[in-house]
RNA sequence: GCGAAAGUGGCGGAAUUGGCAGACGCGCUGGACUUAGGAUCCAGUCCGCAUAAAGCGGUUGGGGGUUCGACUCCCCCCUUUCGCACCA
C-alpha cells in the first residue's frame, strides 16, 4: 500500500474536526498549559514562517497534551490594518469582504496543516464581538487617566495626506509614492504606557523564560537614566530654563545652552527682538527635516544664537542660548546645558562656533588643557574648576551636587525615561473606531459604555485615500452629546491596530464573554501564557504594549498578576538562497504547492528538523525531499505486515524486560535502544525545543529497524514483539511532529484508540545502562584506541586493561606513565613522558 | 560608534556539565535489485600522506593562554547578522 498524505490528512482532519479533538474546558483538577503562536494578519496566503512558527508550536501543543496538561491552543486573526484598506482603493472591494475572504482561505490552509487549534475560540479583531471590547477598555484608560489627548509631531506624507506609521518610512520616504515625510504637528490620543514605565522596566528582571536579546531591547527602549533637572534663569526675563542632564557633575564647565528648535521657549526668547526673523527661518527649516536625518549622529551640528543668555546658577556666568539641531524636543526638557569638554556634541558645536571650552574633570594622571583638546574628555575623573567641588571625584559629587541643588532651589534629582507614551490614533478607516464624541457645550465626551460598540459604518465610497476617511461619512460623524443631548461630532480617528492584539491572548480564556471583555475565573484559570512563540520584530512593539495592557487589566481587577508570558520563544526567519523569502526577491515558496505534493506532515517535519527554532532556517527542496523520503520509510516498517496484526490491541506501555528471561540479545540491544531514543526525544523536546535532533534520533531508531532481519522473526519470536514495540515506538515519538501519518499508522498496526490519547510514552532508567561500555584510551590527550569493559569494573581494573593492551604497550616503548586520569563512563587519559 | 548573537565538511546542522569533533539529513561515490532507475535497499563519504590493510599527520574564522584534555573557559584580532545610535 502507498503511502498517501492526501488521502490519510483528510480523513484525520475531518476527524479531528468532527470530534473536537483539541478544544479546551478549565478543569481545575489538572494543570493548565496555554501555549500561543502570534497570531496572523490575514494578508491573503499562509507563508512558510508561519508554517514555521505553526508548527513549533503544534509540537509542543501535543507533547504537552500527552503529558496530561490541559493544554490551551488558540488561533485567530489580527484582521484590522492598512493593507485591507489598500485593496479596497484599488480592486474595487470592501476591506470587510477582502478581510473575511482572506480569512477563509487561510483558516483552511491552517486546517491543511493538522495543527491542534481549539478552533471554537478563534478571535477576529475587526468583528463588533471584539472592537466593542477595545472600546470599552479605552473608557477605562480614559476613566483612569490613561488615555489623553494632545497636540504631536507625528510622520505626515503631503501626497497620502495621512500618518505612517514608523515602520511605512522608509529612508526618510513614505514607502508607497516616495514623497519626502514630514513632521506634522497633530492632535492625537495618546496611552499613558509612561506611567507604568518603572514597572515594564523591573519585570524585566523576572522574565527568566525570555531571550536576553528581547529583554535588552525592551531596557534600551524604556532608556532609564538618572540625573538632574538644573534651573538656568533667563537675563532680562522673568523665566527660567530647566534642562536635564546625567552629568550634573560638569555643571562648572556649562558654557552655553542649546535648546531644541521645536522647544516653544525658542519663541519667547526671541519675541519682537531682531533675532526673531533668523532664529524663526532656521527652526522651520529644521522643522521640515525628516526625522530619520534629524536623529542621524553624523549629522552636521547646526545652531542659532537667540540673542539671549541665561545664567549659570553655579558659576554665574551668562551663557548664550542657542537653538540647536541636535536636541531633541521629545527627551528631557528640550533643552540641555552644554559642557563642551565634556560632551562630544557640544564640543563640536562650540569649536565650530568658537565658544569657550573649560576642563572641569580631570582623569588620573593626565593633564587636561581646554586649548590642546581634540575631543570631548567623557570618563570618568576628579573635578576641578569646580569651587568647594574641586577634588572630589565625579561619581561622588553627582550626589553631592543634587544635594546642594535641592537645597538651594537650583534643581532636583530625576529619573528620566526615554519611553514615550503610545501615540493610538490613526486617519484610516479600517480600525477600531475611538469611542469619543466632541461637543460644543460639553468638550469632550466619551461614549457611555451602553453605547457600545461605536460601529464602523460600511457604506463608504474607497476611491481615494484622504486622511481620516470617516470624516466623510455624516451618518457616522454626527451624533448627540450624550450629555446635553445637542448635536455633536465623533471622533474619526481609528485605533493603532496593535491596541487590538495587546490583549487578544486574554481574550482567548472566555472568547465568547458577551457580558464583558473577559471572564476573571477562566483568565486567571489560564493566564499567563506559558509558551509565546513568534518572531523577533515584535521584541519592543507588541511584546511591550501587551505587558502594558496586561498591568492594566491587572489593575481593572480581572488578573492577579501583571505579566502575560512566561516563557517566549522568538523563531528565526525562514530564508532561501541567502535572502528572507519576499515577493521582491522572488525566493517564495508556496506551502500549498508543497503539502499537495507531499502532504503537511512532510512539509512540517522539514521545518522542524532543518534547524533549531530560534535560529534562521535555510529553505532546501532537497530537504523536504528528504523528510518525505523519511516517512515514506516509516511507512514501510509494517507494510507486509499488515495482516498479522491482531486488531483493537491496545498500545503497549512502557515495556522493560521483567519477566523476560528468554529475550535475545538482539532483541535486548534494540530495546534498549527504544527507551534511549524515548528519552532522547523527551528532553530535546521539554527542556530545549531542539526538534532537530529529536527527530534525528528517531531517524536514528527507523534506520536501526531497518537492518533487523525479518527472517530471524521465524526463530526469534522475542526480537518479534520488540521489532513490533519500537515501530508503536517510533509512531508515539513521531506524532507530534507528523501527526497524521502517525496515527493512520497506529490504526493499521492494529491499536485501539488514537495515538492522541495515548500517554506520552516513559521510560525505564534500568534500560539505559549498558552492561558493556565503550572507553576510549587517550595518550597525552590524543585518541589512541578503543577498549570495551563491563560497566561497573572498578577503575584500577579499566587501568590494567589499558597498559595491557597491545597496542598501548607500543606506545609505551621507552615512557613513563606520569598521570592517569579516569574520565567515568567516558575515557581514560595516559600522561607520559 | 555602542551592544548582542553567530562563525564547525561540498550544504543544513550535531556534540546538553571541559572528555571519541562532524550525530541526523542533503549532496556525492560505489554496489544490490531491475527491461530501466531520477524508485528502493546496502555500503562509503572532514582534509592530506600512505594504502593490500593497519596506520600517520592535520582540522571547529585567525593568533595567544588556562588545562592531563578546549568547538566548549579566558585575552587579542577578523568576518557576518541583528538591535541601538546626537537620549544630554
Amino acid at each position: 500500500m502507498k503511502y498517501e498524505p492526501k488521502i490519510i490528512e483528510d480523513k484525520w482532519q475531518k476527524i479531528w474536526e468532527e470530534k473536537k479533538t483539541f478544544a479546551a474546558r478549565p478543569d481545575k483538577n489538572r494543570q493548565k498549559y496555554y501555549i500561543l503562536e502570534m497570531f496572523p494578519y490575514p494578508s491573503g496566503r499562509i507563508h512558510m514562517g508561519h508554517v514555521r512558527n505553526y508548527a513549533i508550536g503544534d509540537v509542543i501543543a501535543r507533547y504537552k497534551w500527552r503529558k496530561g496538561f490541559n493544554v490551551l491552543h488558540p488561533m485567530g486573526w489580527d484582521s484590522f490594518g492598512l493593507p485591507a484598506e489598500n485593496a479596497a482603493i484599488k480592486h474595487k472591494i470592501h476591506p470587510t469582504k477582502w478581510t473575511e475572504e482572506n480569512i477563509s482561505y487561510m483558516r483552511a490552509q491552517l486546517k491543511s496543516l493538522g495543527l491542534s487549534y481549539d478552533w471554537d475560540r478563534e478571535i477576529f479583531t475587526c468583528r463588533e464581538d471584539y472592537y466593542k471590547w477595545c472600546q470599552w477598555f479605552f473608557l477605562k484608560f480614559y476613566e483612569k487617566g490613561l488615555a489623553y489627548q494632545k497636540e504631536a509631531l507625528v510622520n505626515w506624507c503631503e501626497s497620502c495626506k495621512t500618518v505612517l506609521a514608523n515602520e511605512q518610512v522608509e529612508d526618510g520616504r513614505c514607502w508607497r509614492c516616495e514623497t519626502e515625510v514630514i513632521q506634522k504637528e497633530m492632535k492625537q490620543w495618546f496611552f499613558k504606557i509612561t506611567h507604568y514605565a518603572e514597572e515594564l522596566l523591573s519585570e524585566l528582571e523576572n522574565l527568566k523564560g525570555w531571550p536576553e536579546r528581547v529583554l535588552t531591547m525592551q531596557r534600551n527602549w524604556i532608556g532609564k537614566s538618572y540625573g538632574a533637572e538644573i534651573i538656568f534663569p533667563v537675563s532680562d526675563k522673568n523665566f527660567s530654563i530647566t534642562v536635564f542632564t546625567t552629568r550634573q557633575d560638569t555643571i562648572f564647565g556649562a558654557t552655553f545652552m542649546s535648546i531644541a528648535p521645536e522647544n516653544p521657549i525658542v519663541r519667547e526668547l526671541i519675541k519682537g527682538t531682531e533675532y526673531e526673523k533668523p532664529v524663526t527661518e532656521f527652526v522651520e527649516n529644521v522643522r521640515k527635516e525628516n526625522k530619520i536625518l534629524r536623529t542621524d549622529a553624523t549629522r552636521e551640528k547646526e545652531g542659532i544664537f537667540t540673542g539671549r543668555y541665561c545664567i549659570n546658577p553655579m558659576t554665574g556666568w551668562k551663557m548664550p542660548i542657542f537653538a540647536a539641531n541636535f536636541v531633541l524636543m521629545d527627551y528631557g526638557t528640550g533643552a540641555v546645558m552644554a559642557v563642551p569638554a565634556h560632551d562630544q556634541r557640544d564640543f563640536e558645536f562650540a569649536k565650530k562656533i568658537g565658544l569657550p571650552v573649560k576642563v572641569v574633570i580631570q582623569p588620573p594622571g593626565v593633564e587636561l588643557n581646554a586649548e590642546s583638546l581634540e575631543s570631548a574628555y567623557t570618563e570618568e575623573g576628579v573635578l576641578v574648576n569646580s569651587k568647594e567641588f574641586s577634588g572630589m571625584k565625579n561619581t561622588e559629587a553627582m550626589e553631592a551636587l543634587v544635594s546642594y541643588f535641592q537645597k538651594n532651589g537650583i534643581g532636583r534629582k530625576v529619573v528620566n525615561y526615554r519611553l514615550k507614551d503610545w501615540g493610538i490614533s490613526r486617519q484610516r478607516y479600517w480600525g477600531v473606531p475611538i469611542p469619543i464624541i466632541y461637543c460644543d457645550s460639553c468638550g469632550v465626551v466619551p461614549v457611555p459604555e451602553a453605547d457600545l460598540p461605536v460601529r464602523l459604518p460600511m457604506n463608504l465610497q474607497f476611491d481615494n485615500i484622504g486622511d481620516s476617511p470617516l470624516k466623510g461619512c455624516d451618518e457616522f460623524v454626527n451624533t448627540t452629546c450624550p450629555k446635553c443631548r445637542k448635536k455633536a461630532k465623533r471622533e474619526v480617528d481609528t485605533m493603532d491596530t496593535f491596541v487590538d492584539s495587546s490583549w487578544y491572548f486574554s481574550r482567548y480564556c472566555s472568547p465568547q464573554s458577551k457580558t464583558s471583555p473577559l471572564e476573571k475565573e477562566e483568565l486567571n484559570y489560564w493566564m499567563p501564557v506559558d509558551q509565546y512563540i513568534g518572531g523577533i520584530e515584535h521584541a519592543v512593539l507588541h511584546l511591550l504594549y501587551a505587558r502594558f495592557f496586561t498591568k492594566v487589566i491587572r489593575d481593572l481587577g480581572f488578573l492577579n498578576r501583571g505579566e502575560p508570558f512566561t516563557n517566549l520563544l522568538t523563531q528565526g526567519m525562514v530564508i532561501k538562497d541567502g535572502a528572507k523569502m519576499s515577493k521582491s526577491k522572488g525566493n517564495i515558496v508556496d506551502p500549498d504547492d508543497l503539502i499537495k505534493k507531499y502532504g503537511s506532515d512532510t512539509v512540517r517535519l522539514f521545518c522542524l528538523f532543518a534547524s533549531p527554532p530560534e535560529r534562521d532556517l535555510d529553505w532546501s527542496d532537497e530537504g523536504v525531499e528528504g523528510a518525505f523520503r523519511f516517512l515514506c520509510r516509516v511507512w514501510r516498517l509494517l507494510d507486509e505486515e499488515e495482516k498479522n496484526f491482531s486488531h483493537n490491541s491496545p498500545f503497549s506501555g512502557i515495556k522493560d524486560l521483567t519477566g523476560q528471561e528468554t529475550i535475545s540479545e538482539d532483541a535486548k540491544t534494540l530495546l534498549k535502544r527504544c527507551h534511549k531514543t524515548i528519552k532522547k526525544v523527551s528532553d530535546d523536546i521539554e527542556q530545549r525545543f531542539h526538534f532537530n535532533t529529536a527527530i534525528a534520533s528517531i531517524m536514528e531508531l527507523v534506520n536501526a529497524l531497518y537492518l533487523i532481519d525479518k527472517n530471524d522473526f521465524k526463530k526469534d519470536d522475542s526480537l518479534r514483539s520488540v521489532y513490533f514495540f519500537s515501530v508503536e515506538t517510533v509512531l508515539l515519538l513521531l506524532s507530534p511532529f507528523a501527526p497524521h501519518i502517525c496515527e493512520e499508522l497506529g490504526q493499521r498496526l492494529g491499536k485501539a484508540g488514537t495515538i492522541f490519547e495515548q500517554p506520552w510514552p516513559g521510560y525505564d532508567e534500568k534500560m539505559l545502562i549498558d552492561e558493556e561500555i565503550t572507553i576510549v584510551i587517550q595518550i597525552n590527550g590524543k585518541m589512541r584506541s578503543k577498549i570495551s569493559v563491563p560497566a561497573q569494573a572498578p577503575e584500577e581494573e579499566i587501568k590494567q586493561i589499558t597498559i595491557n593492551n597491545e597496542k598501548v604497550k607500543d606506545l609505551l616503548k621507552n615512557k613513563k606513565i606520569i598521570k592517569s586520569i579516569l574520565v567515568p563512563k567516558r575515557l581514560i587519559n595516559l600522561v607520559v613522558k
